[in-house]
DNA sequence: AAATAAATTTAGACACGGCTAAAATAATTT
DNA sequence: AAATTATTTTAGCCGTGTCTAAATTTATTT
């Protein structure tokens, strides 16, 4: 049995299939407007990119309803947000870049790492579950770690959490978060929830802090052990 | 006085001007043919290329008669060349990968090294001079580290040498030279030179090895201290 | 020096992936 | 329900970088 032809995919593709499952993940409708916000290019462009890649089976798409990822699309996404995560956690850990640069560079990485240097760069890291934002790292089949938290705006205080994931997509918030010590894995104790969209108070190495709403969307959490 | 603007080149042109440097290296002339064969394109897609390489000025062409760098252009090729070779080691002593595959996967790192990233693995490899290969770095200011040495074909039996840099155009031969243990800094001793284009004969690790002249012609080494 | 061969350039085409402007469809107001 | 607004798609264009076939120039033979 001859070992299967891989064909090259385009970054381009690689882009497209990436906000595809970023946005199912988050959104779970995928609309032609939003794949334009993500990818920064115009409609008119995502669809005619939209046409190509439902032709070759990796989207589904019905017209005017945006579309979704066929199970050979996921695998490739899948595959491209593995080096992502796997790019930015070894930058961090390797080259030791700050964690609100990592993911800028990666976006040009995971486009050009081998199998092989993927592989090289999990071993090296000790097959890590998550990049350094939290984000959990796919695993090479393809699988993804099950996880159970919730938003720091959905937790009832007063109540001990421990922060699991960060979204890396504002990386000023990176710095301010990094700033007063608030990794993924810091535990801290959500002390109030300020009413009329008032911002959380938390508290953690002894010291309080308010986070807005905002930056609070985008802190997942899970009750701490016990 | 506001930042220059960097413009970013694509990786094709990158390509072009690094081939243009290499040819230029090795050759002196640098034909329409020679572009076309190294690139892997044809001679027609070389000729078009460039036309809107030198209108950018960064080549000079002088129709029918080859081109040849602009500093400018040079300045591009050796930070392209420094990306390549900074990558190759990297990639050798942090992740441990075989000094025959470094090559093909620095030709598309190359291209996606941030200056930050690059200083990052320069430090961590303590400011090499050398690649795995004994291929010079250039240095961050584009000048060229200059030495002194030739090829092992050159060589007068019997006599000391050291290797000093064996090409990384052929992967095969990579993996036999490491097969015998012959690396850049290696100490070896030029035992003859078999008469009729025959091989070299070389002692190292107390055993004998032919080399064929074809290989010679890629191995250069210096005279051994003393 | 003429003829042939080799290298280079021109001409014209194509795939890719983006764009704008206009048309079609869906969603929301009034 | 009709009108308005927002979203999506179509149509047509552009720049990049490749190709093949044919024309041109240079190099080599005879």
């Amino acid at each position: 049995m001859e070992e299967r032809e891989e064909k090259a995919l385009s970054q381009s593709i690689e882009d497209y299939l990436k906000a595809v499952y970023e946005i199912e993940t988050s959104e779970g409708k995928v609309s032609t407007s939003a794949l334009s916000e993500k990818l920064g290019v115009s409609p008119a462009s995502v669809t005619n990119m939209v046409k190509k890649l439902s032709e070759r089976n990796l989207i589904a798409h019905r017209r005017y309803q945006g579309v979704a990822l066929t199970t050979a699309g996921r695998k490739i996404a899948l595959e491209v947000v593995r080096h992502h995560r796997l790019v930015e956690l070894y930058l961090k850990e390797a080259l030791g870049v700050p964690w609100d640069r990592v993911h800028q560079e990666a976006e040009k990485w995971e486009h050009v790492l081998s199998e092989d240097l993927e592989d090289r760069m999990d071993e090296f890291l000790g097959y890590p579950v998550s990049d350094p934002h939290g984000s959990p790292i796919p695993r090479r089949d393809g699988t993804m770690p099950v996880r159970d938290c919730s938003s720091l705006v959905e937790i009832e205080p007063p109540v001990q959490v421990k922060v699991v994931e960060v979204s890396d997509h504002d990386p000023e918030l990176l710095r301010y978060l990094g700033g007063i010590g608030l990794y993924p894995e810091t535990e801290m104790t959500v002390v109030s929830r300020e009413p009329f969209k008032g911002p959380i108070v938390v508290e953690l190495t002894g010291k309080e802090y308010s986070i807005g709403r905002n930056a609070a969307e985008y802190i997942m959490v899970e009750k701490a052990a016990g």
